[in-house]
DNA sequence: TTTACATATTCCTATATAAGCATGTATTGT
DNA sequence: ACAATACATGCTTATATAGGAATATGTAAA
């Protein structure tokens, strides 16, 4: 079996470098294509091809007017990530506090 | 061009439901292949590659004792990808606010 | 209507899986 | 030495990109 659609979920979606700058770019504001283009110097169809697959799994919302398309971050839906994440949080701050007590402790030595 | 191999970063590790999965398990305890293999249902070559993918990009650790190899989750490693999705935290918060705000004003409507 | 502008889609190619199966390697016990 | 256990690696196949170039679609302005 191949690996998992980018289009299969979030997780996917944003192991793309290009489509995080995206992301990050559009959560303030929503933007035509063009300025996403120009700002992030990447060419026209790759970004909309990354719009496709960030639109496809949620991540962001399309607005029409006249010729433009406005797009902006749904931030929404980062949360499930941010979640996933967020269980492992405990452990690494054990992991930290265990660093730097032995920093503390060898310091201690020199004494 | 090709999609990014998923041991470039932790983000393209963590794309793959299986290496999720095995990283909430070894993220109390180090336990050897073996066991991973029983608990998850899946089988050893494959849990042996997921392995690999996640030791290169640093997700976990690994201990060698005789004939049995000790994994363990290295929590520090998915640090960067709570990082970079507490970027949009306040974004989805005031999301959230706006959806409960709305929720308010309709109910109010009704009296 | 013709032209220019803004985006989307198609075609092509090199590359990289993930799963399944078979085999290799290292280590322990007898 | 030999058999058994615990993992890792190699091979094959179906599938899915991401980038680049060219083209199609849709809308507005002259």
């Amino acid at each position: 079996m191949a690996r998992a659609a980018t289009t299969s979920d979030a997780f996917n979606a944003v192991a793309e470098p290009r489509r995080r700058e995206i992301l990050s770019y559009l959560a303030t504001h929503e933007r035509p294509v063009g300025e996403i283009v120009t700002a992030l110097s990447i060419d026209q169809p790759s970004v909309s091809k990354h719009l496709g697959v960030l639109r496809k799994v949620g991540l962001v919302r399309m607005r029409c007017d006249g010729r433009h398309k406005y797009y902006q971050t749904n931030a929404a839906a980062i949360k499930p990530l941010h979640d996933w994440a967020s269980e492992f949080e405990k452990f690494w701050q054990h992991q930290l506090v265990r660093v730097k007590e032995r920093a503390e402790h060898k310091s201690n030595e020199g004494k």
